[in-house]
DNA sequence: CATAACGAACATGCTCTATGTTTGAAATCT
DNA sequence: AGATTTCAAACATAGAGCATGTTCGTTATG
Protein backbone atom coordinates (compact mmCIF):
# COMPACT_ATOMS: atom_id res chain seq x y z
CA UNK A 1 0.00 0.00 0.00
CA UNK A 2 2.58 2.19 0.78
CA UNK A 3 4.92 1.94 -2.55
CA UNK A 4 1.60 2.24 -4.03
CA UNK A 5 0.91 5.93 -2.71
CA UNK A 6 3.98 6.56 -2.99
CA UNK A 7 4.16 5.47 -6.54
CA UNK A 8 0.86 7.60 -7.43
CA UNK A 9 1.04 10.91 -5.11
CA UNK A 10 4.87 11.31 -5.71
CA UNK A 11 4.85 12.50 -1.66
CA UNK A 12 3.40 11.20 1.25
CA UNK A 13 3.17 12.68 4.96
CA UNK A 14 3.43 9.71 7.74
CA UNK A 15 0.41 11.18 8.65
CA UNK A 16 -1.57 10.03 5.51
CA UNK A 17 0.05 6.73 5.22
CA UNK A 18 -1.38 6.09 9.17
CA UNK A 19 -4.45 7.29 8.36
CA UNK A 20 -4.78 5.07 4.89
CA UNK A 21 -3.57 2.11 6.55
CA UNK A 22 -4.39 2.55 9.82
CA UNK A 23 -1.69 2.05 11.44
CA UNK A 24 0.57 3.95 13.87
CA UNK A 25 3.08 6.69 12.67
CA UNK A 26 5.49 4.72 14.48
CA UNK A 27 5.10 0.96 12.03
CA UNK A 28 4.98 3.40 9.28
CA UNK A 29 8.28 4.88 9.85
CA UNK A 30 9.57 1.50 10.52
CA UNK A 31 8.15 0.39 7.25
CA UNK A 32 9.30 3.33 5.36
CA UNK A 33 12.57 3.05 6.72
CA UNK A 34 12.47 -0.83 5.32
CA UNK A 35 11.70 0.41 1.84
CA UNK A 36 13.57 3.03 1.51
CA UNK A 37 16.52 0.92 2.62
CA UNK A 38 15.74 -1.73 -0.13
CA UNK A 39 15.43 0.96 -2.38
CA UNK A 40 11.68 1.32 -3.35
CA UNK A 41 11.59 5.19 -2.34
CA UNK A 42 13.25 7.75 -0.72
CA UNK A 43 12.81 8.77 2.96
CA UNK A 44 12.17 12.12 3.92
CA UNK A 45 11.46 13.86 7.12
CA UNK A 46 7.77 14.07 8.01
CA UNK A 47 7.09 11.06 5.04
CA UNK A 48 8.56 9.72 1.96
CA UNK A 49 8.78 10.63 -1.75
CA UNK A 50 9.05 8.40 -5.10
CA UNK A 51 12.29 7.58 -6.29
CA UNK A 52 10.91 8.10 -10.09
CA UNK A 53 12.52 11.00 -11.57
CA UNK A 54 12.34 12.77 -15.27
CA UNK A 55 13.07 9.67 -17.58
CA UNK A 56 15.51 7.76 -15.71
CA UNK A 57 15.06 3.83 -15.26
CA UNK A 58 12.81 3.01 -11.92
CA UNK A 59 14.93 1.38 -9.24
CA UNK A 60 15.64 -2.11 -9.14
CA UNK A 61 13.60 -2.56 -6.08
CA UNK A 62 10.42 -0.93 -7.20
CA UNK A 63 10.30 -2.76 -11.05
CA UNK A 64 10.48 -6.13 -8.96
CA UNK A 65 7.20 -5.29 -7.31
CA UNK A 66 5.46 -4.75 -10.30
CA UNK A 67 3.06 -6.55 -13.00
CA UNK A 68 4.81 -9.88 -11.40
CA UNK A 69 2.09 -11.91 -12.87
CA UNK A 70 2.54 -10.49 -16.49
CA UNK A 71 6.38 -11.46 -15.92
CA UNK A 72 5.34 -15.44 -14.42
CA UNK A 73 3.69 -16.07 -17.73
CA UNK A 74 6.03 -14.38 -19.81
CA UNK A 75 9.19 -16.44 -18.02
CA UNK A 76 6.90 -19.30 -18.62
CA UNK A 77 6.75 -19.19 -22.22
CA UNK A 78 10.35 -18.42 -22.59
CA UNK A 79 10.64 -21.23 -20.40
CA UNK A 80 9.00 -23.34 -22.43
CA UNK A 81 10.67 -22.25 -25.98
CA UNK A 82 13.91 -23.76 -24.27
CA UNK A 83 14.80 -27.53 -24.63
CA UNK A 84 16.19 -29.83 -22.08
CA UNK A 85 20.57 -29.88 -22.67
CA UNK A 86 20.27 -26.43 -24.46
CA UNK A 87 23.28 -23.84 -23.24
CA UNK A 88 21.21 -20.65 -21.96
CA UNK A 89 22.55 -16.95 -21.41
CA UNK A 90 20.49 -15.06 -19.48
CA UNK A 91 20.06 -11.56 -19.43
CA UNK A 92 19.82 -9.26 -16.31
CA UNK A 93 16.37 -7.95 -14.81
CA UNK A 94 13.44 -8.92 -13.23
CA UNK A 95 11.64 -10.97 -16.25
CA UNK A 96 14.59 -12.96 -16.78
CA UNK A 97 15.26 -13.29 -13.44
CA UNK A 98 11.65 -15.46 -13.45
CA UNK A 99 13.26 -17.34 -16.36
CA UNK A 100 15.98 -18.17 -14.01
CA UNK A 101 13.46 -19.71 -11.09
CA UNK A 102 12.27 -21.63 -13.95
CA UNK A 103 14.99 -22.68 -15.55
CA UNK A 104 16.66 -24.26 -12.31
CA UNK A 105 14.13 -26.96 -12.63
CA UNK A 106 15.36 -28.31 -16.06
CA UNK A 107 18.66 -29.76 -17.42
CA UNK A 108 20.13 -26.66 -18.87
CA UNK A 109 23.25 -24.85 -18.68
CA UNK A 110 22.79 -21.31 -17.85
CA UNK A 111 25.06 -18.34 -17.82
CA UNK A 112 23.25 -15.41 -15.84
CA UNK A 113 24.09 -12.26 -16.31
CA UNK A 114 22.94 -10.64 -12.85
CA UNK A 115 24.02 -11.44 -9.60
CA UNK A 116 20.27 -12.32 -8.20
CA UNK A 117 20.04 -15.09 -10.90
CA UNK A 118 23.23 -16.98 -9.38
CA UNK A 119 22.08 -17.07 -6.32
CA UNK A 120 18.99 -18.60 -7.29
CA UNK A 121 20.88 -20.77 -9.75
CA UNK A 122 23.51 -21.69 -7.60
CA UNK A 123 21.90 -21.55 -3.64
CA UNK A 124 19.99 -25.06 -4.15
CA UNK A 125 21.79 -27.81 -6.55
CA UNK A 126 19.51 -28.78 -8.81
CA UNK A 127 19.34 -30.41 -12.66
CA UNK A 128 20.58 -26.93 -13.78
CA UNK A 129 24.55 -26.66 -14.29
CA UNK A 130 25.44 -23.06 -13.73
CA UNK A 131 28.01 -20.82 -15.27
CA UNK A 132 29.19 -17.87 -14.14
CA UNK A 133 30.65 -14.65 -16.30
CA UNK A 134 32.94 -12.52 -15.16
CA UNK A 135 32.11 -8.69 -14.03
CA UNK A 136 31.38 -5.96 -12.13
CA UNK A 137 27.56 -5.86 -10.58
CA UNK A 138 25.95 -3.17 -10.78
CA UNK A 139 24.47 -1.37 -8.00
CA UNK A 140 21.01 -3.03 -6.65
CA UNK A 141 20.49 -4.52 -9.63
CA UNK A 142 22.90 -6.85 -9.76
CA UNK A 143 24.03 -6.71 -13.37
CA UNK A 144 27.50 -7.63 -14.40
CA UNK A 145 29.25 -5.83 -16.61
CA UNK A 146 32.75 -4.64 -18.18
CA UNK A 147 35.50 -5.90 -20.16
CA UNK A 148 35.41 -9.28 -17.77
CA UNK A 149 31.93 -10.29 -18.89
CA UNK A 150 32.39 -8.97 -22.76
CA UNK A 151 35.62 -11.19 -22.02
CA UNK A 152 33.28 -14.52 -20.79
CA UNK A 153 31.08 -13.60 -23.31
CA UNK A 154 33.26 -13.82 -26.21
CA UNK A 155 34.71 -17.13 -25.23
CA UNK A 156 31.57 -19.39 -25.16
CA UNK A 157 28.91 -19.89 -27.79
CA UNK A 158 25.19 -20.26 -26.43
CA UNK A 159 22.23 -21.65 -28.19
CA UNK A 160 19.52 -19.62 -26.93
CA UNK A 161 20.16 -16.09 -25.46
CA UNK A 162 17.26 -14.67 -22.97
CA UNK A 163 18.00 -10.95 -23.26
CA UNK A 164 15.29 -8.73 -21.78
CA UNK A 165 15.65 -4.62 -22.31
CA UNK A 166 14.20 -0.73 -21.55
CA UNK A 167 12.68 0.02 -24.47
CA UNK A 168 12.18 -1.56 -28.24
CA UNK A 169 10.34 -0.33 -31.40
CA UNK A 170 10.72 -1.47 -34.71
CA UNK A 171 11.85 1.52 -36.03
CA UNK A 172 14.34 2.21 -33.35
CA UNK A 173 15.46 -1.10 -32.27
CA UNK A 174 16.33 -2.75 -28.55
CA UNK A 175 17.69 0.10 -26.70
CA UNK A 176 18.57 0.35 -23.01
CA UNK A 177 19.25 2.76 -20.29
CA UNK A 178 22.62 1.86 -19.10
CA UNK A 179 25.63 2.20 -21.80
CA UNK A 180 27.36 -0.93 -20.21
CA UNK A 181 24.21 -2.44 -19.92
CA UNK A 182 23.84 -2.01 -23.90
CA UNK A 183 27.82 -3.45 -24.74
CA UNK A 184 27.03 -6.63 -22.94
CA UNK A 185 23.71 -6.95 -24.60
CA UNK A 186 25.26 -6.39 -27.54
CA UNK A 187 27.86 -9.11 -26.93
CA UNK A 188 25.46 -11.64 -25.40
CA UNK A 189 23.24 -11.30 -29.00
CA UNK A 190 26.66 -12.15 -31.33
CA UNK A 191 27.96 -15.29 -28.75
CA UNK A 192 24.10 -16.53 -29.36
CA UNK A 193 21.96 -18.69 -32.20
CA UNK A 194 19.11 -17.59 -31.25
CA UNK A 195 17.72 -14.56 -29.78
CA UNK A 196 14.59 -14.71 -27.53
CA UNK A 197 13.50 -11.35 -25.75
CA UNK A 198 11.30 -11.14 -22.74
CA UNK A 199 9.65 -7.69 -22.34
CA UNK A 200 6.39 -7.01 -20.69
CA UNK A 201 4.14 -4.91 -23.66
CA UNK A 202 5.02 -1.30 -21.66
CA UNK A 203 8.53 -1.52 -23.41
CA UNK A 204 6.96 -2.38 -26.82
CA UNK A 205 7.28 0.79 -28.47
CA UNK A 206 9.23 2.31 -25.90
CA UNK A 207 12.73 3.93 -26.93
CA UNK A 208 15.58 4.20 -24.36
CA UNK A 209 19.11 5.24 -24.16
CA UNK A 210 22.03 3.21 -25.66
CA UNK A 211 21.23 1.41 -28.80
CA UNK A 212 21.86 -2.57 -28.68
CA UNK A 213 20.64 -3.49 -32.32
CA UNK A 214 17.98 -3.62 -35.04
CA UNK A 215 15.03 -6.03 -34.51
CA UNK A 216 16.15 -8.10 -37.06
CA UNK A 217 18.50 -9.87 -34.91
CA UNK A 218 15.80 -10.83 -32.83
CA UNK A 219 14.27 -14.40 -33.71
CA UNK A 220 11.33 -14.67 -30.97
CA UNK A 221 9.66 -12.20 -28.85
CA UNK A 222 7.33 -12.72 -25.62
CA UNK A 223 5.44 -10.11 -24.32
CA UNK A 224 1.85 -9.57 -22.69
CA UNK A 225 -1.44 -8.59 -24.22
CA UNK A 226 -0.60 -5.37 -23.30
CA UNK A 227 1.81 -5.01 -26.12
CA UNK A 228 0.12 -2.02 -28.52
CA UNK A 229 -1.17 -4.38 -31.70
CA UNK A 230 1.14 -1.79 -34.35
CA UNK A 231 3.96 -2.11 -32.67
CA UNK A 232 3.72 -5.74 -32.60
CA UNK A 233 2.71 -5.74 -36.15
CA UNK A 234 5.94 -3.90 -36.86
CA UNK A 235 7.98 -6.36 -35.73
CA UNK A 236 6.44 -9.22 -37.34
CA UNK A 237 6.79 -7.64 -40.33
CA UNK A 238 10.26 -7.31 -39.51
CA UNK A 239 10.67 -11.29 -39.41
CA UNK A 240 10.51 -11.27 -35.15
CA UNK A 241 8.39 -14.08 -34.36
CA UNK A 242 6.02 -12.55 -31.73
CA UNK A 243 4.25 -14.70 -28.79
CA UNK A 244 1.83 -13.15 -26.22
CA UNK A 245 0.99 -14.73 -23.33
CA UNK B 1 24.90 -32.56 19.07
CA UNK B 2 24.57 -35.11 15.91
CA UNK B 3 27.16 -33.37 13.51
CA UNK B 4 29.41 -34.36 16.22
CA UNK B 5 28.03 -38.09 17.14
CA UNK B 6 28.55 -38.99 13.73
CA UNK B 7 32.12 -37.45 13.52
CA UNK B 8 33.19 -39.35 16.28
CA UNK B 9 31.17 -42.65 16.02
CA UNK B 10 30.81 -42.42 12.25
CA UNK B 11 27.39 -44.38 12.01
CA UNK B 12 24.90 -43.92 14.78
CA UNK B 13 21.37 -45.21 15.29
CA UNK B 14 18.35 -42.64 15.61
CA UNK B 15 17.44 -44.12 19.36
CA UNK B 16 21.28 -43.83 20.59
CA UNK B 17 20.58 -39.79 19.44
CA UNK B 18 17.26 -39.45 21.14
CA UNK B 19 18.66 -41.04 24.20
CA UNK B 20 21.75 -38.26 24.23
CA UNK B 21 19.78 -35.48 22.98
CA UNK B 22 16.99 -35.76 25.35
CA UNK B 23 14.42 -35.01 22.35
CA UNK B 24 12.02 -37.20 20.29
CA UNK B 25 12.76 -39.84 17.53
CA UNK B 26 10.49 -37.74 15.51
CA UNK B 27 12.77 -34.66 15.80
CA UNK B 28 15.89 -36.48 15.10
CA UNK B 29 14.50 -38.01 12.25
CA UNK B 30 13.68 -34.26 11.25
CA UNK B 31 16.97 -33.21 12.16
CA UNK B 32 18.92 -36.01 10.26
CA UNK B 33 16.65 -35.30 7.63
CA UNK B 34 17.99 -31.74 7.23
CA UNK B 35 21.69 -32.39 7.93
CA UNK B 36 21.52 -34.96 5.27
CA UNK B 37 20.05 -32.09 3.06
CA UNK B 38 23.06 -29.63 3.60
CA UNK B 39 25.47 -32.60 2.91
CA UNK B 40 26.60 -32.99 7.00
CA UNK B 41 25.99 -36.80 7.26
CA UNK B 42 23.92 -39.59 4.87
CA UNK B 43 21.24 -41.13 6.36
CA UNK B 44 20.59 -44.67 6.47
CA UNK B 45 17.61 -46.85 7.77
CA UNK B 46 17.94 -46.71 11.84
CA UNK B 47 19.64 -44.07 11.66
CA UNK B 48 23.08 -41.96 9.46
CA UNK B 49 26.83 -42.67 8.65
CA UNK B 50 29.48 -39.82 8.27
CA UNK B 51 30.65 -38.85 4.74
CA UNK B 52 34.16 -38.56 5.76
CA UNK B 53 35.66 -41.65 4.25
CA UNK B 54 39.52 -42.39 3.59
CA UNK B 55 41.80 -39.55 2.69
CA UNK B 56 38.74 -37.36 0.91
CA UNK B 57 38.32 -33.99 1.62
CA UNK B 58 35.74 -33.54 4.13
CA UNK B 59 32.45 -32.26 2.43
CA UNK B 60 32.24 -28.14 2.83
CA UNK B 61 28.90 -28.36 5.14
CA UNK B 62 30.87 -30.49 7.61
CA UNK B 63 34.14 -28.35 7.26
CA UNK B 64 32.05 -24.99 8.12
CA UNK B 65 30.83 -26.33 11.19
CA UNK B 66 34.51 -27.29 12.53
CA UNK B 67 37.24 -24.32 14.22
CA UNK B 68 34.86 -21.54 13.65
CA UNK B 69 36.74 -20.07 16.53
CA UNK B 70 39.69 -20.03 15.16
CA UNK B 71 38.58 -19.03 11.72
CA UNK B 72 37.47 -16.14 12.88
CA UNK B 73 40.37 -15.21 14.73
CA UNK B 74 42.85 -15.70 11.69
CA UNK B 75 39.95 -13.88 9.20
CA UNK B 76 40.55 -11.01 11.42
CA UNK B 77 43.92 -11.43 11.49
CA UNK B 78 44.70 -11.24 7.48
CA UNK B 79 41.78 -8.19 7.19
CA UNK B 80 44.28 -6.46 9.84
CA UNK B 81 46.84 -6.66 7.21
CA UNK B 82 45.06 -5.25 4.09
CA UNK B 83 44.84 -2.31 3.93
CA UNK B 84 42.05 -0.02 2.93
CA UNK B 85 41.98 0.73 -1.01
CA UNK B 86 43.95 -2.68 -2.22
CA UNK B 87 42.31 -4.79 -4.43
CA UNK B 88 42.30 -8.33 -3.15
CA UNK B 89 41.70 -11.80 -4.74
CA UNK B 90 40.54 -14.07 -2.26
CA UNK B 91 40.21 -17.79 -2.36
CA UNK B 92 37.39 -20.71 -1.82
CA UNK B 93 37.29 -21.81 1.44
CA UNK B 94 35.32 -21.70 4.56
CA UNK B 95 38.53 -19.61 5.95
CA UNK B 96 38.41 -16.95 3.27
CA UNK B 97 34.56 -16.79 3.89
CA UNK B 98 35.27 -15.52 6.83
CA UNK B 99 37.48 -13.02 5.29
CA UNK B 100 34.56 -11.83 3.23
CA UNK B 101 32.69 -11.11 6.00
CA UNK B 102 35.10 -8.48 7.50
CA UNK B 103 36.27 -7.23 4.09
CA UNK B 104 32.88 -6.24 3.39
CA UNK B 105 32.82 -3.43 5.55
CA UNK B 106 36.36 -2.24 4.23
CA UNK B 107 36.65 0.18 1.07
CA UNK B 108 38.56 -2.13 -1.13
CA UNK B 109 37.88 -4.42 -4.07
CA UNK B 110 37.38 -8.07 -3.84
CA UNK B 111 37.52 -10.73 -6.16
CA UNK B 112 36.43 -13.62 -4.37
CA UNK B 113 36.82 -17.18 -6.04
CA UNK B 114 33.38 -18.26 -4.71
CA UNK B 115 29.66 -17.92 -4.79
CA UNK B 116 29.28 -18.09 -0.94
CA UNK B 117 31.82 -15.43 -0.88
CA UNK B 118 30.41 -13.51 -3.96
CA UNK B 119 26.68 -13.31 -2.18
CA UNK B 120 27.99 -12.61 0.89
CA UNK B 121 29.36 -9.28 -0.50
CA UNK B 122 26.97 -8.58 -3.92
CA UNK B 123 23.99 -9.07 -1.16
CA UNK B 124 24.02 -6.14 0.63
CA UNK B 125 25.64 -2.49 -0.44
CA UNK B 126 28.68 -1.87 1.69
CA UNK B 127 32.22 0.18 1.63
CA UNK B 128 33.25 -2.83 -0.60
CA UNK B 129 33.71 -3.43 -4.09
CA UNK B 130 33.00 -6.13 -5.78
CA UNK B 131 34.33 -8.09 -8.63
CA UNK B 132 33.03 -11.21 -10.04
CA UNK B 133 34.93 -13.95 -11.57
CA UNK B 134 34.21 -16.50 -14.36
CA UNK B 135 33.92 -20.09 -13.96
CA UNK B 136 31.95 -23.15 -13.52
CA UNK B 137 31.40 -23.60 -9.69
CA UNK B 138 32.14 -27.01 -7.94
CA UNK B 139 29.59 -28.61 -5.65
CA UNK B 140 28.32 -27.23 -2.14
CA UNK B 141 31.44 -25.60 -1.91
CA UNK B 142 30.46 -23.01 -4.83
CA UNK B 143 34.48 -22.87 -5.45
CA UNK B 144 34.43 -21.15 -9.01
CA UNK B 145 37.20 -23.15 -11.21
CA UNK B 146 37.67 -23.77 -15.67
CA UNK B 147 39.34 -22.06 -18.09
CA UNK B 148 36.71 -18.65 -17.49
CA UNK B 149 38.50 -18.36 -13.54
CA UNK B 150 41.71 -18.64 -15.16
CA UNK B 151 40.90 -16.28 -18.04
CA UNK B 152 39.52 -13.96 -15.47
CA UNK B 153 42.65 -14.08 -13.32
CA UNK B 154 44.97 -13.92 -15.90
CA UNK B 155 43.06 -10.81 -17.41
CA UNK B 156 43.42 -8.75 -13.96
CA UNK B 157 46.50 -8.35 -11.04
CA UNK B 158 46.06 -7.72 -7.72
CA UNK B 159 47.44 -6.13 -4.54
CA UNK B 160 46.91 -9.15 -2.76
CA UNK B 161 45.91 -12.79 -2.88
CA UNK B 162 44.23 -14.57 0.01
CA UNK B 163 44.82 -17.88 -0.38
CA UNK B 164 43.18 -21.27 1.63
CA UNK B 165 44.97 -24.47 1.35
CA UNK B 166 44.37 -28.63 2.10
CA UNK B 167 47.80 -28.83 2.88
CA UNK B 168 51.04 -26.83 3.16
CA UNK B 169 54.47 -28.07 4.04
CA UNK B 170 57.78 -26.46 4.05
CA UNK B 171 59.34 -29.71 2.31
CA UNK B 172 56.01 -30.44 -0.32
CA UNK B 173 54.78 -27.08 -0.52
CA UNK B 174 51.28 -25.85 -0.81
CA UNK B 175 49.01 -28.56 -1.67
CA UNK B 176 45.09 -29.00 -3.23
CA UNK B 177 42.19 -31.96 -2.96
CA UNK B 178 41.55 -30.88 -6.49
CA UNK B 179 43.24 -30.47 -10.04
CA UNK B 180 40.92 -27.55 -11.11
CA UNK B 181 41.14 -25.89 -7.51
CA UNK B 182 44.87 -26.36 -7.69
CA UNK B 183 44.66 -24.42 -11.09
CA UNK B 184 43.22 -21.76 -10.18
CA UNK B 185 45.56 -21.26 -6.81
CA UNK B 186 48.14 -21.12 -8.88
CA UNK B 187 46.90 -18.53 -11.17
CA UNK B 188 45.89 -16.56 -8.08
CA UNK B 189 49.11 -16.62 -7.01
CA UNK B 190 50.67 -15.47 -10.36
CA UNK B 191 48.24 -12.69 -10.68
CA UNK B 192 49.17 -11.00 -6.65
CA UNK B 193 51.63 -9.02 -5.57
CA UNK B 194 51.49 -10.51 -2.25
CA UNK B 195 50.46 -13.99 -1.02
CA UNK B 196 48.42 -14.57 2.00
CA UNK B 197 47.89 -18.14 3.11
CA UNK B 198 45.22 -18.57 5.50
CA UNK B 199 45.25 -21.94 6.94
CA UNK B 200 44.82 -23.51 10.56
CA UNK B 201 46.95 -25.49 12.62
CA UNK B 202 45.58 -28.76 10.87
CA UNK B 203 46.70 -28.02 7.40
CA UNK B 204 50.40 -27.51 8.34
CA UNK B 205 52.75 -30.39 7.59
CA UNK B 206 49.88 -32.38 5.76
CA UNK B 207 49.97 -33.14 2.02
CA UNK B 208 47.15 -33.14 -0.62
CA UNK B 209 47.07 -34.56 -4.05
CA UNK B 210 47.01 -31.33 -6.12
CA UNK B 211 50.48 -29.52 -6.07
CA UNK B 212 50.52 -25.53 -6.21
CA UNK B 213 53.91 -24.58 -5.44
CA UNK B 214 56.95 -24.21 -3.25
CA UNK B 215 56.18 -21.97 -0.18
CA UNK B 216 58.75 -19.40 -1.20
CA UNK B 217 55.93 -17.81 -3.59
CA UNK B 218 54.54 -17.31 -0.22
CA UNK B 219 54.97 -14.18 2.04
CA UNK B 220 52.73 -14.64 4.91
CA UNK B 221 51.35 -16.90 6.52
CA UNK B 222 47.99 -16.77 9.33
CA UNK B 223 47.40 -19.89 11.48
CA UNK B 224 46.73 -20.64 14.69
CA UNK B 225 48.18 -21.93 17.72
CA UNK B 226 47.65 -25.43 17.03
CA UNK B 227 50.53 -25.72 14.20
CA UNK B 228 53.19 -28.00 15.00
CA UNK B 229 56.25 -25.46 16.00
CA UNK B 230 58.83 -27.95 13.75
CA UNK B 231 56.70 -27.23 10.10
CA UNK B 232 56.69 -23.13 11.57
CA UNK B 233 60.47 -22.97 11.89
CA UNK B 234 60.60 -25.02 8.94
CA UNK B 235 58.73 -22.11 7.12
CA UNK B 236 60.22 -19.32 8.54
CA UNK B 237 63.96 -20.38 7.33
CA UNK B 238 61.97 -20.73 3.90
CA UNK B 239 61.54 -16.97 3.79
CA UNK B 240 57.54 -16.56 4.84
CA UNK B 241 56.32 -14.92 7.76
CA UNK B 242 54.09 -17.07 9.91
CA UNK B 243 51.27 -14.97 12.25
CA UNK B 244 50.21 -17.19 15.00
CA UNK B 245 46.93 -15.69 16.29
C1' DC C 1 12.76 29.13 20.90
C1' DA C 2 8.65 26.31 19.92
C1' DT C 3 6.92 22.55 17.58
C1' DA C 4 6.95 18.59 14.95
C1' DA C 5 9.39 14.50 13.80
C1' DC C 6 12.26 11.05 15.15
C1' DG C 7 14.43 7.05 17.50
C1' DA C 8 15.14 4.10 21.49
C1' DA C 9 13.07 1.22 24.91
C1' DC C 10 9.65 -1.53 26.56
C1' DA C 11 5.06 -4.10 26.62
C1' DT C 12 1.88 -6.94 24.02
C1' DG C 13 -0.36 -9.76 20.83
C1' DC C 14 0.18 -12.64 16.99
C1' DT C 15 2.25 -15.83 13.77
C1' DC C 16 5.20 -19.20 12.62
C1' DT C 17 8.17 -22.84 13.74
C1' DA C 18 9.92 -26.68 16.35
C1' DT C 19 8.54 -30.50 18.90
C1' DG C 20 5.92 -34.50 20.30
C1' DT C 21 2.21 -37.98 19.68
C1' DT C 22 -0.49 -41.00 17.06
C1' DT C 23 -1.48 -43.93 13.28
C1' DG C 24 -0.98 -46.28 9.08
C1' DA C 25 2.43 -47.49 5.46
C1' DA C 26 6.82 -49.19 4.01
C1' DA C 27 11.02 -51.55 4.52
C1' DT C 28 13.94 -54.98 6.64
C1' DC C 29 14.81 -59.29 9.01
C1' DT C 30 13.88 -64.15 10.10
C1' DA D 1 5.43 -64.82 3.95
C1' DG D 2 5.00 -62.98 8.54
C1' DA D 3 6.90 -60.19 12.26
C1' DT D 4 9.21 -56.23 13.66
C1' DT D 5 11.27 -52.07 13.09
C1' DT D 6 11.50 -47.77 10.85
C1' DC D 7 9.39 -44.22 8.58
C1' DA D 8 6.20 -40.42 7.17
C1' DA D 9 1.97 -37.86 7.33
C1' DA D 10 -1.36 -35.51 10.25
C1' DC D 11 -2.54 -33.10 14.04
C1' DA D 12 -1.97 -30.73 18.69
C1' DT D 13 0.83 -27.68 21.43
C1' DA D 14 4.24 -24.86 23.41
C1' DG D 15 7.74 -21.53 22.61
C1' DA D 16 10.41 -18.22 20.15
C1' DG D 17 10.49 -14.41 17.37
C1' DC D 18 8.45 -10.62 15.00
C1' DA D 19 5.41 -6.83 14.12
C1' DT D 20 2.94 -3.40 16.34
C1' DG D 21 1.87 0.23 19.53
C1' DT D 22 2.95 3.27 23.43
C1' DT D 23 5.87 6.37 26.00
C1' DC D 24 9.51 9.48 26.53
C1' DG D 25 13.78 11.80 25.66
C1' DT D 26 16.38 13.72 21.67
C1' DT D 27 16.99 15.97 17.42
C1' DA D 28 15.76 18.75 13.47
C1' DT D 29 13.16 22.61 11.45
C1' DG D 30 10.66 26.89 10.99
Amino acid sequence: MIAQAVRESGSVTVQELAELTGASEMTIRRDLDALAAQGVLERVRGGARTLLLRGEEPPFALRAREAVEAKRRIAAEVSSLIADGETVLLDSGTTCLEVARLLHQRPVTVMPLSLQAIHMLGDSPGPATLMVPGGRPRAAEGALTGPLTLASLSALRFDTGVVGCCGLSAAEGLTAYDLDDAAVKKASITSSRRIIVAADGSKLGRTAFAYVGPTTLLHTLVTDTTAPADEVAALEGAGTVVKIV
